[in-house]
DNA sequence: CGTATATTTGAACCTCCTCAATAGCTGTGG
DNA sequence: CCACAGCTATTGAGGAGGTTCAAATATACG
Protein backbone atom coordinates (compact mmCIF):
# COMPACT_ATOMS: atom_id res chain seq x y z
CA UNK A 1 0.00 0.00 0.00
CA UNK A 2 2.99 2.22 -0.74
CA UNK A 3 1.33 2.41 -4.00
CA UNK A 4 -0.49 5.64 -2.83
CA UNK A 5 2.59 7.55 -2.08
CA UNK A 6 4.00 6.24 -5.64
CA UNK A 7 0.91 8.22 -6.99
CA UNK A 8 1.47 10.85 -5.29
CA UNK A 9 4.93 12.01 -6.60
CA UNK A 10 3.98 9.91 -10.28
CA UNK A 11 1.11 12.66 -10.10
CA UNK A 12 3.93 15.27 -10.30
CA UNK A 13 6.23 14.09 -12.45
CA UNK A 14 7.57 11.06 -14.10
CA UNK A 15 9.44 8.73 -11.64
CA UNK A 16 11.75 5.73 -12.71
CA UNK A 17 11.61 2.42 -11.74
CA UNK A 18 14.84 2.24 -9.81
CA UNK A 19 13.29 5.13 -7.79
CA UNK A 20 10.27 3.77 -7.09
CA UNK A 21 11.90 0.86 -5.50
CA UNK A 22 14.25 2.52 -3.96
CA UNK A 23 11.56 4.64 -2.58
CA UNK A 24 9.58 1.33 -1.24
CA UNK A 25 12.78 0.00 0.22
CA UNK A 26 12.73 3.21 2.39
CA UNK A 27 9.94 1.48 4.60
CA UNK A 28 9.88 -0.96 6.91
CA UNK A 29 8.07 -1.54 9.76
CA UNK A 30 4.00 -1.46 9.54
CA UNK A 31 2.58 0.31 12.57
CA UNK A 32 -1.25 0.11 13.46
CA UNK A 33 -2.51 3.31 15.53
CA UNK A 34 -6.24 3.40 17.03
CA UNK A 35 -8.59 6.60 16.12
CA UNK A 36 -7.03 9.17 19.07
CA UNK A 37 -3.61 7.96 19.52
CA UNK A 38 -0.55 9.95 19.06
CA UNK A 39 1.15 9.20 15.78
CA UNK A 40 4.11 11.50 16.39
CA UNK A 41 4.18 13.87 19.62
CA UNK A 42 4.85 17.35 20.09
CA UNK A 43 7.90 18.53 21.61
CA UNK A 44 9.27 15.08 20.62
CA UNK A 45 12.75 14.59 18.26
CA UNK A 46 11.70 10.92 15.77
CA UNK A 47 14.08 8.99 13.99
CA UNK A 48 11.98 8.21 11.54
CA UNK A 49 9.22 9.74 9.19
CA UNK A 50 5.96 8.19 8.76
CA UNK A 51 3.94 7.29 5.61
CA UNK A 52 0.31 7.00 6.03
CA UNK A 53 -0.61 4.05 4.30
CA UNK A 54 -4.86 4.34 5.28
CA UNK A 55 -6.95 6.48 8.01
CA UNK A 56 -7.40 9.88 8.49
CA UNK A 57 -4.68 11.75 10.60
CA UNK A 58 -4.67 15.35 11.70
CA UNK A 59 -1.21 17.57 12.56
CA UNK A 60 -2.13 19.60 15.84
CA UNK A 61 -1.10 22.38 17.83
CA UNK A 62 -2.12 22.56 22.02
CA UNK A 63 -2.14 26.25 23.49
CA UNK A 64 -1.33 26.88 26.96
CA UNK A 65 -5.21 27.22 27.50
CA UNK A 66 -6.05 24.06 26.17
CA UNK A 67 -7.40 25.14 22.53
CA UNK A 68 -6.58 23.16 19.80
CA UNK A 69 -5.76 23.76 16.54
CA UNK A 70 -5.47 21.42 13.54
CA UNK A 71 -3.07 22.67 10.51
CA UNK A 72 -2.96 19.72 8.31
CA UNK A 73 -5.53 16.52 7.59
CA UNK A 74 -3.68 13.52 6.14
CA UNK A 75 -4.87 10.67 4.25
CA UNK A 76 -3.72 7.28 2.89
CA UNK A 77 -0.18 7.98 0.75
CA UNK A 78 0.67 11.27 2.85
CA UNK A 79 4.42 11.51 4.01
CA UNK A 80 2.79 12.82 7.18
CA UNK A 81 5.77 14.11 8.90
CA UNK A 82 9.18 13.80 6.38
CA UNK A 83 9.69 17.52 7.23
CA UNK A 84 11.02 15.87 10.71
CA UNK A 85 13.83 14.67 8.97
CA UNK A 86 15.50 17.87 8.93
CA UNK A 87 13.51 19.83 11.44
CA UNK A 88 14.54 17.36 13.86
CA UNK A 89 11.83 18.77 16.39
CA UNK A 90 8.68 18.29 16.29
CA UNK A 91 6.84 21.86 16.88
CA UNK A 92 3.20 19.93 16.82
CA UNK A 93 1.54 16.78 17.11
CA UNK A 94 0.17 14.02 14.78
CA UNK A 95 -2.74 12.41 15.98
CA UNK A 96 -4.78 9.32 14.28
CA UNK A 97 -8.48 10.30 13.51
CA UNK A 98 -9.66 6.67 12.68
CA UNK A 99 -7.25 4.13 13.08
CA UNK A 100 -4.40 3.93 10.90
CA UNK A 101 -1.90 2.06 9.34
CA UNK A 102 1.31 3.87 8.98
CA UNK A 103 5.13 2.90 7.69
CA UNK A 104 8.06 4.19 8.82
CA UNK A 105 11.63 5.32 7.38
CA UNK A 106 14.66 6.03 9.52
CA UNK A 107 16.29 9.40 8.61
CA UNK A 108 19.50 7.66 7.72
CA UNK A 109 17.85 5.81 4.93
CA UNK A 110 16.88 9.45 3.61
CA UNK A 111 19.95 11.23 4.17
CA UNK A 112 21.36 8.00 2.04
CA UNK A 113 18.72 9.21 -0.44
CA UNK A 114 20.06 12.74 -0.13
CA UNK A 115 23.47 11.62 -0.68
CA UNK A 116 22.68 9.88 -3.63
CA UNK A 117 19.43 10.36 -5.24
CA UNK A 118 18.92 14.13 -6.40
CA UNK A 119 15.86 13.48 -8.52
CA UNK A 120 14.28 11.77 -5.38
CA UNK A 121 15.24 13.87 -3.00
CA UNK A 122 13.78 16.93 -4.68
CA UNK A 123 10.08 15.09 -5.12
CA UNK A 124 10.79 14.36 -1.56
CA UNK A 125 11.66 18.02 -1.40
CA UNK A 126 8.73 18.89 -3.46
CA UNK A 127 5.77 16.97 -1.23
CA UNK A 128 6.86 19.00 1.28
CA UNK A 129 6.52 21.92 -0.52
CA UNK A 130 3.31 21.28 -1.58
CA UNK A 131 2.19 20.99 2.13
CA UNK A 132 3.67 24.25 2.74
CA UNK A 133 1.50 25.46 -0.17
CA UNK A 134 -1.65 23.97 1.46
CA UNK A 135 -0.97 25.84 4.57
CA UNK A 136 -1.23 29.03 2.41
CA UNK A 137 -4.49 28.03 1.27
CA UNK A 138 -5.18 27.05 4.78
CA UNK A 139 -3.96 30.49 6.04
CA UNK A 140 -6.12 32.42 3.40
CA UNK A 141 -9.16 30.40 4.46
CA UNK A 142 -9.04 31.87 7.97
CA UNK A 143 -8.50 34.67 7.12
CA UNK A 144 -10.58 35.72 4.27
CA UNK A 145 -13.36 33.00 3.63
CA UNK A 146 -16.60 32.96 5.74
CA UNK A 147 -16.83 30.23 7.52
CA UNK A 148 -19.45 27.99 5.00
CA UNK A 149 -17.16 29.38 1.96
CA UNK A 150 -14.56 27.77 4.26
CA UNK A 151 -16.00 24.26 4.73
CA UNK A 152 -16.72 24.44 1.04
CA UNK A 153 -12.88 24.71 0.03
CA UNK A 154 -11.89 21.95 2.40
CA UNK A 155 -14.62 19.60 1.37
CA UNK A 156 -13.31 20.58 -2.07
CA UNK A 157 -10.01 20.07 -1.24
CA UNK A 158 -10.17 16.50 0.41
CA UNK A 159 -12.32 15.47 -2.63
CA UNK A 160 -9.42 16.32 -5.27
CA UNK A 161 -7.16 14.93 -2.85
CA UNK A 162 -8.78 11.49 -2.13
CA UNK A 163 -9.38 11.48 -6.09
CA UNK A 164 -5.83 11.62 -6.46
CA UNK A 165 -4.73 8.34 -4.70
CA UNK A 166 -7.96 6.49 -5.87
CA UNK A 167 -10.32 6.93 -3.28
CA UNK A 168 -13.84 8.74 -4.61
CA UNK A 169 -16.42 7.07 -6.13
CA UNK A 170 -17.69 9.55 -8.76
CA UNK A 171 -17.63 12.99 -6.26
CA UNK A 172 -18.68 10.77 -3.12
CA UNK A 173 -15.73 9.67 -0.44
CA UNK A 174 -15.41 9.03 2.79
CA UNK A 175 -14.60 11.52 4.97
CA UNK A 176 -15.51 10.63 8.66
CA UNK A 177 -14.27 13.59 10.89
CA UNK A 178 -16.75 14.24 13.68
CA UNK A 179 -17.32 17.97 13.55
CA UNK A 180 -15.70 18.61 16.49
CA UNK A 181 -12.67 17.99 15.13
CA UNK A 182 -13.53 19.46 12.06
CA UNK A 183 -13.99 22.66 14.09
CA UNK A 184 -10.44 22.88 15.27
CA UNK A 185 -9.75 22.43 11.53
CA UNK A 186 -11.62 25.81 10.78
CA UNK A 187 -10.65 27.34 13.55
CA UNK A 188 -14.44 28.23 14.92
CA UNK A 189 -16.98 26.25 17.46
CA UNK A 190 -18.32 23.22 17.24
CA UNK A 191 -21.80 24.80 17.31
CA UNK A 192 -21.25 27.26 14.44
CA UNK A 193 -19.67 23.68 12.41
CA UNK A 194 -23.09 22.20 12.85
CA UNK A 195 -25.08 25.34 11.94
CA UNK A 196 -22.77 25.98 8.74
CA UNK A 197 -22.96 22.05 7.41
CA UNK A 198 -26.91 22.60 7.98
CA UNK A 199 -26.84 25.10 5.54
CA UNK A 200 -24.41 23.39 3.11
CA UNK A 201 -26.90 20.71 3.44
CA UNK A 202 -29.94 22.73 2.96
CA UNK A 203 -28.53 24.60 -0.26
CA UNK A 204 -28.44 20.83 -1.40
CA UNK A 205 -24.25 21.68 -1.59
CA UNK A 206 -23.28 18.48 -0.21
CA UNK A 207 -24.96 15.01 1.38
CA UNK A 208 -22.57 14.14 4.62
CA UNK A 209 -23.89 11.40 6.53
CA UNK A 210 -22.18 8.70 8.62
CA UNK A 211 -18.79 10.01 7.08
CA UNK A 212 -19.51 9.64 3.56
CA UNK A 213 -19.46 13.00 1.89
CA UNK A 214 -21.27 13.36 -1.96
CA UNK A 215 -21.01 16.41 -3.11
CA UNK A 216 -24.32 17.37 -4.88
CA UNK A 217 -22.54 19.67 -7.51
CA UNK A 218 -19.24 20.33 -7.76
CA UNK A 219 -19.02 22.87 -10.18
CA UNK A 220 -21.17 24.68 -7.51
CA UNK A 221 -19.63 23.95 -4.70
CA UNK A 222 -16.26 25.22 -6.32
CA UNK A 223 -17.97 28.75 -6.63
CA UNK A 224 -19.08 28.93 -3.47
CA UNK A 225 -15.22 28.47 -1.85
CA UNK A 226 -14.14 30.24 -4.88
CA UNK A 227 -11.75 27.13 -5.18
CA UNK A 228 -8.79 26.47 -7.44
CA UNK A 229 -7.17 23.45 -7.46
CA UNK A 230 -3.91 24.53 -8.66
CA UNK A 231 -2.36 25.05 -5.26
CA UNK A 232 -2.42 21.20 -4.59
CA UNK A 233 0.04 20.86 -8.29
CA UNK A 234 -1.60 18.07 -9.08
CA UNK A 235 0.48 18.50 -12.63
CA UNK A 236 3.48 16.32 -13.96
CA UNK A 237 6.27 18.25 -14.88
CA UNK A 238 10.39 17.79 -14.68
CA UNK A 239 11.09 18.65 -11.47
CA UNK B 1 24.56 41.66 1.89
CA UNK B 2 24.18 37.45 0.85
CA UNK B 3 25.57 37.87 4.68
CA UNK B 4 21.91 37.81 5.96
CA UNK B 5 21.36 34.25 4.19
CA UNK B 6 24.64 32.78 5.25
CA UNK B 7 23.69 33.51 9.07
CA UNK B 8 19.71 32.23 8.83
CA UNK B 9 21.27 28.94 7.27
CA UNK B 10 24.86 29.06 9.90
CA UNK B 11 21.61 29.56 12.80
CA UNK B 12 20.47 26.15 11.67
CA UNK B 13 23.80 24.27 10.87
CA UNK B 14 27.41 24.79 10.45
CA UNK B 15 28.00 25.53 6.50
CA UNK B 16 31.44 24.78 4.96
CA UNK B 17 33.23 27.42 3.40
CA UNK B 18 32.94 26.26 0.18
CA UNK B 19 29.32 25.84 0.80
CA UNK B 20 29.10 29.41 1.58
CA UNK B 21 31.11 30.43 -1.66
CA UNK B 22 29.09 28.03 -3.70
CA UNK B 23 25.77 29.92 -2.01
CA UNK B 24 27.41 33.62 -2.51
CA UNK B 25 27.96 32.80 -6.38
CA UNK B 26 24.17 31.39 -7.11
CA UNK B 27 23.11 34.92 -7.03
CA UNK B 28 23.77 37.09 -10.01
CA UNK B 29 22.16 40.53 -10.66
CA UNK B 30 20.51 42.81 -8.07
CA UNK B 31 17.49 44.07 -8.75
CA UNK B 32 15.41 46.55 -6.74
CA UNK B 33 11.63 46.87 -6.52
CA UNK B 34 9.41 49.98 -5.51
CA UNK B 35 6.68 49.77 -2.64
CA UNK B 36 3.99 48.36 -4.14
CA UNK B 37 5.34 46.46 -6.91
CA UNK B 38 5.53 42.36 -7.49
CA UNK B 39 7.90 40.84 -6.64
CA UNK B 40 6.74 37.93 -8.02
CA UNK B 41 3.53 37.61 -9.76
CA UNK B 42 0.96 35.46 -8.98
CA UNK B 43 0.37 32.91 -11.83
CA UNK B 44 3.75 33.11 -13.36
CA UNK B 45 6.17 31.01 -13.59
CA UNK B 46 9.84 31.87 -12.72
CA UNK B 47 12.78 30.36 -13.82
CA UNK B 48 14.88 31.83 -10.81
CA UNK B 49 14.19 32.33 -6.98
CA UNK B 50 14.70 35.73 -5.24
CA UNK B 51 16.59 36.40 -2.16
CA UNK B 52 15.03 39.30 -0.38
CA UNK B 53 18.34 41.97 0.77
CA UNK B 54 16.86 43.99 2.65
CA UNK B 55 13.16 45.35 2.52
CA UNK B 56 10.06 44.17 3.48
CA UNK B 57 7.93 41.67 1.16
CA UNK B 58 4.50 39.72 1.80
CA UNK B 59 3.66 36.48 -0.08
CA UNK B 60 -0.05 37.59 -0.95
CA UNK B 61 -3.45 35.63 -2.34
CA UNK B 62 -6.36 37.47 -3.98
CA UNK B 63 -9.59 36.31 -3.86
CA UNK B 64 -12.21 37.04 -6.44
CA UNK B 65 -14.10 38.89 -4.69
CA UNK B 66 -11.26 41.31 -4.09
CA UNK B 67 -9.85 40.60 -0.62
CA UNK B 68 -6.42 39.78 0.21
CA UNK B 69 -4.65 37.41 2.67
CA UNK B 70 -1.10 38.09 3.18
CA UNK B 71 0.25 34.20 4.11
CA UNK B 72 3.82 35.21 4.60
CA UNK B 73 6.59 38.46 5.64
CA UNK B 74 10.04 38.47 4.86
CA UNK B 75 13.10 40.58 5.55
CA UNK B 76 16.75 40.73 4.83
CA UNK B 77 18.02 37.46 4.16
CA UNK B 78 15.02 35.31 3.29
CA UNK B 79 15.05 32.83 0.45
CA UNK B 80 11.65 34.50 -0.58
CA UNK B 81 10.38 32.27 -3.30
CA UNK B 82 12.64 29.39 -3.37
CA UNK B 83 9.84 27.11 -3.49
CA UNK B 84 8.93 27.69 -6.94
CA UNK B 85 12.33 25.88 -8.04
CA UNK B 86 10.17 23.09 -7.51
CA UNK B 87 6.81 24.24 -7.74
CA UNK B 88 7.46 25.62 -10.55
CA UNK B 89 4.01 27.60 -10.51
CA UNK B 90 3.52 30.56 -8.32
CA UNK B 91 0.27 30.13 -6.54
CA UNK B 92 0.65 33.32 -4.61
CA UNK B 93 2.32 36.82 -5.39
CA UNK B 94 5.18 37.96 -3.72
CA UNK B 95 5.24 42.02 -2.75
CA UNK B 96 7.40 44.93 -1.63
CA UNK B 97 6.14 46.41 1.14
CA UNK B 98 9.05 48.75 1.32
CA UNK B 99 11.66 49.31 -1.02
CA UNK B 100 13.47 46.46 -2.08
CA UNK B 101 17.04 45.03 -3.32
CA UNK B 102 16.83 41.08 -4.11
CA UNK B 103 19.15 39.29 -5.56
CA UNK B 104 18.36 36.39 -7.90
CA UNK B 105 19.17 32.49 -8.52
CA UNK B 106 18.91 30.79 -11.74
CA UNK B 107 16.77 27.70 -11.05
CA UNK B 108 19.20 25.62 -13.68
CA UNK B 109 22.16 27.15 -10.75
CA UNK B 110 19.95 25.67 -7.32
CA UNK B 111 19.36 22.40 -9.83
CA UNK B 112 22.99 21.88 -9.93
CA UNK B 113 23.47 22.31 -6.54
CA UNK B 114 20.99 19.77 -5.80
CA UNK B 115 22.82 17.46 -8.59
CA UNK B 116 26.00 17.74 -6.07
CA UNK B 117 25.88 19.56 -3.18
CA UNK B 118 23.52 16.87 -0.99
CA UNK B 119 24.09 19.18 2.40
CA UNK B 120 23.93 22.59 1.26
CA UNK B 121 20.27 21.00 -0.83
CA UNK B 122 19.06 19.77 2.75
CA UNK B 123 19.85 23.36 3.96
CA UNK B 124 17.68 25.35 1.46
CA UNK B 125 15.18 22.74 2.04
CA UNK B 126 14.90 23.22 5.37
CA UNK B 127 15.06 26.73 4.87
CA UNK B 128 11.45 25.85 3.39
CA UNK B 129 10.80 23.51 6.07
CA UNK B 130 10.96 26.74 8.28
CA UNK B 131 8.19 28.50 5.98
CA UNK B 132 6.07 25.46 6.55
CA UNK B 133 6.55 25.94 10.24
CA UNK B 134 6.33 29.49 10.01
CA UNK B 135 2.75 28.83 8.18
CA UNK B 136 1.37 26.36 10.87
CA UNK B 137 2.04 28.82 13.48
CA UNK B 138 0.27 31.47 11.77
CA UNK B 139 -2.94 29.56 11.24
CA UNK B 140 -2.57 28.32 14.85
CA UNK B 141 -2.91 32.06 15.51
CA UNK B 142 -5.83 33.04 13.33
CA UNK B 143 -8.14 29.72 14.33
CA UNK B 144 -7.33 29.88 18.09
CA UNK B 145 -5.96 33.47 19.26
CA UNK B 146 -7.91 36.67 19.51
CA UNK B 147 -6.86 39.70 17.79
CA UNK B 148 -4.71 40.57 20.52
CA UNK B 149 -2.41 37.53 21.15
CA UNK B 150 -2.08 37.38 17.76
CA UNK B 151 -0.80 40.42 16.79
CA UNK B 152 1.60 40.38 20.39
CA UNK B 153 2.62 36.85 18.77
CA UNK B 154 3.58 38.20 15.27
CA UNK B 155 5.22 40.66 17.15
CA UNK B 156 7.25 38.60 19.17
CA UNK B 157 7.91 36.60 16.09
CA UNK B 158 9.44 39.30 13.81
CA UNK B 159 11.34 40.50 16.77
CA UNK B 160 12.82 37.33 16.83
CA UNK B 161 13.83 37.21 13.05
CA UNK B 162 14.83 40.44 12.53
CA UNK B 163 16.99 40.00 15.82
CA UNK B 164 18.65 36.35 14.02
CA UNK B 165 19.66 39.15 11.19
CA UNK B 166 21.19 41.60 12.91
CA UNK B 167 18.32 43.75 12.63
CA UNK B 168 17.40 44.69 15.96
CA UNK B 169 18.94 47.01 18.58
CA UNK B 170 17.76 45.42 22.33
CA UNK B 171 14.29 45.16 21.91
CA UNK B 172 13.47 47.63 19.56
CA UNK B 173 13.60 47.25 15.84
CA UNK B 174 12.06 48.41 12.25
CA UNK B 175 9.07 47.17 10.81
CA UNK B 176 7.43 49.54 8.71
CA UNK B 177 3.95 48.23 8.09
CA UNK B 178 0.89 50.08 7.48
CA UNK B 179 -2.16 49.17 9.54
CA UNK B 180 -3.76 48.41 6.49
CA UNK B 181 -1.25 45.76 5.95
CA UNK B 182 -1.32 44.40 9.21
CA UNK B 183 -4.77 43.99 8.69
CA UNK B 184 -4.43 41.29 5.74
CA UNK B 185 -1.65 40.02 7.93
CA UNK B 186 -4.26 39.24 10.77
CA UNK B 187 -7.62 38.54 8.73
CA UNK B 188 -9.11 40.90 10.24
CA UNK B 189 -10.24 44.68 9.29
CA UNK B 190 -8.03 48.14 9.28
CA UNK B 191 -10.31 49.26 11.90
CA UNK B 192 -9.88 46.47 14.42
CA UNK B 193 -6.11 46.54 13.67
CA UNK B 194 -5.79 50.23 14.75
CA UNK B 195 -8.78 49.45 17.77
CA UNK B 196 -6.00 46.20 18.83
CA UNK B 197 -2.93 48.29 18.51
CA UNK B 198 -3.97 50.96 20.94
CA UNK B 199 -5.17 48.22 23.45
CA UNK B 200 -1.59 47.04 23.19
CA UNK B 201 -0.10 50.41 23.66
CA UNK B 202 -2.70 51.86 26.74
CA UNK B 203 -1.65 47.94 28.05
CA UNK B 204 2.53 49.19 27.78
CA UNK B 205 2.89 46.17 25.91
CA UNK B 206 4.53 47.84 22.78
CA UNK B 207 5.78 51.12 21.91
CA UNK B 208 5.10 51.24 18.11
CA UNK B 209 5.43 55.05 16.14
CA UNK B 210 6.75 55.76 12.60
CA UNK B 211 7.49 51.87 11.45
CA UNK B 212 9.49 51.31 14.50
CA UNK B 213 8.68 49.07 17.60
CA UNK B 214 10.18 48.97 21.01
CA UNK B 215 8.83 46.04 23.20
CA UNK B 216 8.40 47.43 26.29
CA UNK B 217 8.65 43.96 28.46
CA UNK B 218 9.00 40.86 25.39
CA UNK B 219 8.33 38.55 28.82
CA UNK B 220 5.06 39.85 29.12
CA UNK B 221 4.61 40.24 25.74
CA UNK B 222 5.11 36.51 25.30
CA UNK B 223 3.32 35.17 27.93
CA UNK B 224 0.11 37.52 26.12
CA UNK B 225 0.90 35.59 22.70
CA UNK B 226 1.30 32.27 24.56
CA UNK B 227 4.70 32.74 22.35
CA UNK B 228 7.17 29.92 22.17
CA UNK B 229 9.73 30.09 19.37
CA UNK B 230 10.87 26.99 18.59
CA UNK B 231 9.02 26.84 15.62
CA UNK B 232 11.23 29.11 13.98
CA UNK B 233 14.04 26.70 14.96
CA UNK B 234 17.46 28.80 15.48
CA UNK B 235 19.26 25.88 16.41
CA UNK B 236 22.11 25.02 15.58
CA UNK B 237 22.08 20.96 14.82
CA UNK B 238 23.36 18.68 12.23
CA UNK B 239 20.81 18.44 9.57
C1' DC C 1 -0.26 74.27 -0.45
C1' DG C 2 -2.87 70.78 -2.31
C1' DT C 3 -3.14 65.86 -2.91
C1' DA C 4 -2.55 61.31 -1.55
C1' DT C 5 -1.77 58.14 2.05
C1' DA C 6 -2.21 56.51 6.75
C1' DT C 7 -4.44 56.73 11.16
C1' DT C 8 -8.17 57.41 14.26
C1' DT C 9 -13.01 57.67 15.82
C1' DG C 10 -18.11 56.53 16.29
C1' DA C 11 -22.23 53.91 15.60
C1' DA C 12 -25.01 50.23 13.99
C1' DC C 13 -24.88 45.63 12.76
C1' DC C 14 -23.82 40.75 12.26
C1' DT C 15 -21.03 36.69 12.72
C1' DC C 16 -19.70 33.59 15.65
C1' DC C 17 -19.10 32.25 20.72
C1' DT C 18 -20.42 30.42 25.19
C1' DC C 19 -23.33 28.03 28.05
C1' DA C 20 -26.59 24.70 28.65
C1' DA C 21 -29.79 21.42 27.54
C1' DT C 22 -31.80 17.73 24.46
C1' DA C 23 -31.65 13.94 21.40
C1' DG C 24 -29.63 10.07 18.81
C1' DC C 25 -26.41 6.31 18.29
C1' DT C 26 -23.33 2.42 19.70
C1' DG C 27 -21.32 -0.73 22.47
C1' DT C 28 -21.13 -3.12 26.98
C1' DG C 29 -22.39 -5.60 31.00
C1' DG C 30 -25.77 -7.62 34.00
C1' DC D 1 -32.64 -7.88 26.13
C1' DC D 2 -32.63 -3.90 28.56
C1' DA D 3 -30.13 -0.23 31.07
C1' DC D 4 -26.57 2.65 31.06
C1' DA D 5 -22.39 5.02 29.65
C1' DG D 6 -20.12 7.65 26.41
C1' DC D 7 -19.76 9.92 22.41
C1' DT D 8 -21.74 12.72 18.64
C1' DA D 9 -25.09 15.75 16.81
C1' DT D 10 -28.54 19.27 17.40
C1' DT D 11 -31.02 23.26 19.29
C1' DG D 12 -31.84 27.84 21.69
C1' DA D 13 -30.67 32.17 23.84
C1' DG D 14 -27.83 35.79 25.19
C1' DG D 15 -23.43 38.06 24.61
C1' DA D 16 -18.69 39.24 22.93
C1' DG D 17 -15.74 40.22 19.29
C1' DG D 18 -15.19 41.94 15.05
C1' DT D 19 -17.33 44.24 10.66
C1' DT D 20 -18.96 47.91 7.81
C1' DC D 21 -19.67 52.48 6.59
C1' DA D 22 -18.55 57.01 6.93
C1' DA D 23 -16.22 60.83 8.43
C1' DA D 24 -12.42 63.35 10.77
C1' DT D 25 -7.64 63.90 11.58
C1' DA D 26 -2.97 63.53 11.04
C1' DT D 27 1.30 62.92 8.07
C1' DA D 28 4.17 62.97 3.90
C1' DC D 29 5.47 64.74 -0.44
C1' DG D 30 6.46 67.43 -4.58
Amino acid sequence: MIDALISNLQARDAISVEEEQITRSLFKQEVRFSAGEDVVRQGSRPGISTLLLNGLAARYKLLEDGKRQITGLHIGGDFVDLHAFLLKHMDHGVLALTDCEVMVAPHRSLQTVTESQPHLTRMFWLLTLIDGSIHREWITAMGRREVKAHMAHLICEMFYRYRAVGLAQGTTFRFPITQATLADVLGVSTVHVNKTLQALRADNFVIWRDGVIQISNLEELEQLAQFDPTYLHFNREPR
